[in-house]
DNA sequence: AATGTGACCGCGA
DNA sequence: TTCGCGGCCACAT
């Protein structure tokens, strides 16, 4: 074991880590998944989902959405999927596409 | 080593 | 209430 093995997964691993742990049928902000995986700002979250894309596993990206309980921008498609596969756990979406987060929020 | 970029967030208008 | 702008930090090139 050399000391070199004692440094900290990278971020993007702590981050998906904790994105696997959101419940079916809830979701999480970035800022939470931010918060829980030890990264200081959110968007980093949002850039280590979009490169999930490449990797396949088997990470609930679409759990997570922005503070406003709104899915981000993005491309049409993949908005729509988001939330397809969110509806699909139970998800309901307001009137203005919002989720309530006192409801569905972790 | 330096610069560019983003699935965000909070605040002021 | 909605919209625009700046600040933020870690990954990519």
């Amino acid at each position: 074991m050399t000391n070199s093995d004692n440094k900290l997964p990278n971020t993007f691993e702590n981050i998906y880590a904790v994105v696997d742990s959101i419940p079916f049928g809830l979701v999480m902000t970035y800022s939470q998944v931010a918060l829980y995986s030890g990264v200081t700002n959110p968007r980093v979250v949002g850039y280590a989902l979009s490169r999930l894309n490449t990797n396949d596993r088997n990470t609930p990206w679409q759990r997570v959405v922005n503070s406003r309980g709104k899915i981000s921008d993005r491309s049409q498609e993949q908005m729509k999927s988001q939330r397809d596969l969110l509806e699909s756990e139970g998800v309901c979406f307001g009137r203005n596409g919002r989720i309530d987060l006192n409801v569905y929020g972790v």
